[in-house]
DNA sequence: CAGCTCATGTAAAAGCCCTTCACATGAGCT
DNA sequence: AGCTCATGTGAAGGGCTTTTACATGAGCTG
């Protein structure tokens, strides 16, 4: 599309970055036909390289894959950090934006989403890959601390931990079987971000949060705004 | 035309029954490789015919993936239905067997989990398909319909509708991040069992349920009183 | 600047997979 | 017995993955 690389105009015999451009073009076809459909040789092709170039860098194909998902990762703790923005202006409001941005990334990346989750490529696959997910996740679970800590007492209240997980699989849920409108996702009468707040809503009040009159539709009561970057397009 | 095959003792030049025996033989790869490692030519070879065979019963490798996808959908229903057992003896109880049922199936049978949802195959790719999707939908969504009708006056509450897609949500979302040990799944310090049951209980109670203790009870599944997190994780 | 070295890229080849096509077989029906 | 058509076969075209031997030239050394 718009991105070539070629800062030096011509190329020669060597391409002087291709394991930047080999994710980039990576990226794009997987966003283009999914996971599956992208193949090693298609990702030379596009760098402008033949297929046995890509080995100088990435050990196979799944390597290529994980250094992909792993980026992803990366990316993906960035925005939710953002989001959560450490609390501010106050925990639910923050922790709201969470869930939004958590659904942001998954249609607005979906070919990183794709490769975090779906690619088929083991969690554990590399250090790097397990540790990068894990920071993910550790914003996820600061912010269920932080929620924790403001339960009201008389209601049983779970582990920390466990709040985060049942945070991150409602969403990893919602956006996985209809988040992204790209592929052939399931069709939903309302958009997976009511949903979601509507399934957050529910279980803050199950902890004993006063969430006040909230029917699922929209909410506003201390829910100040979305933030700048993150007012999701269409 | 000496072969080994079914009780019918010799195979000759035709099979008698390859749709079946490849439906078979592919559920047994994909439980093995996943459903990318999967190839039609393995499947062919399993069967014991040649790799042009299969396209006698489908159109492509994706149409038996389509073909296996459904009949795990079909299966799924049975399962939930027969878990969910019109709500006997009581909502509850029969809401938790469901959760349960849902992430049995996810680890009992991982090969038609992962065609029906991380195939890549399209959910609207065949009309039977299709169909048969929300067919096991609808056991999740009649369960939904009772819950509702249950739910203590005083409290705002969603549409059955609604509470199904976030049963389905985080039943979905547990299932395919921890659900299944057999491949490279995340670690957890609980079982994905518990995990759901502690976040079902907590939206139920966000439902307005009371989850404490519950005088009328004849079997101690309906309420949990110590609560699911109370047990030791690890 | 000459020369050396090694990371990086290439062509070719082996092996496997997908899919199609012309042809073979034989089960079921007349 | 004869016919027919669904079902299976072998071969072939086109891709992809990965390895191997070889080519190139960027960067260091003196």
């Amino acid at each position: 599309m718009s991105w070539h690389k070629d800062r030096r105009g011509e190329r020669g015999y060597h391409h002087g970055n291709l394991k930047e451009a080999l994710l980039q073009a990576a990226l794009g076809l997987i966003a283009e036909k999914g996971p599956a459909g992208f193949t090693f040789a298609d990702a030379a092709r596009t760098a402008g390289v033949s297929a046995a170039a890509p080995y100088r860098h990435f050990r196979d194909r799944d390597d290529l894959l994980a250094n992909i998902a792993q980026r992803g990762f990366e990316q993906f703790e960035q925005t939710l950090a953002k989001a959560w923005d450490e609390g501010r202006p106050n925990t639910i409001s923050a922790f709201e934006r969470l869930g939004k941005a958590y659904l942001a990334f998954a249609r607005n990346e979906p070919a990183f989403y794709s490769a975090m989750f779906e690619s088929g490529i083991p969690a554990d696959s590399s250090p790097e890959l397990l540790a990068a997910g894990e920071r993910a996740f550790g914003v996820i679970r600061v912010a269920a601390e932080r929620l924790t800590a403001l339960t009201p007492p008389g209601v049983p209240r779970p582990p920390a931990l466990m709040m985060a997980l049942h945070i991150w699989s409602m969403s990893h849920g919602i956006a996985s079987l209809f988040g992204r409108g790209d592929a052939a996702r399931r069709k939903l009468p309302m958009t997976p971000e009511d949903l979601l707040e509507a399934g957050a809503l529910i279980y803050l009040r199950g902890l004993g949060f006063p969430t006040d009159q909230k029917p699922p539709e929209n909410d506003k009561a201390s829910v100040p705004k979305s933030g700048p970057w993150g007012a999701a397009p269409k």
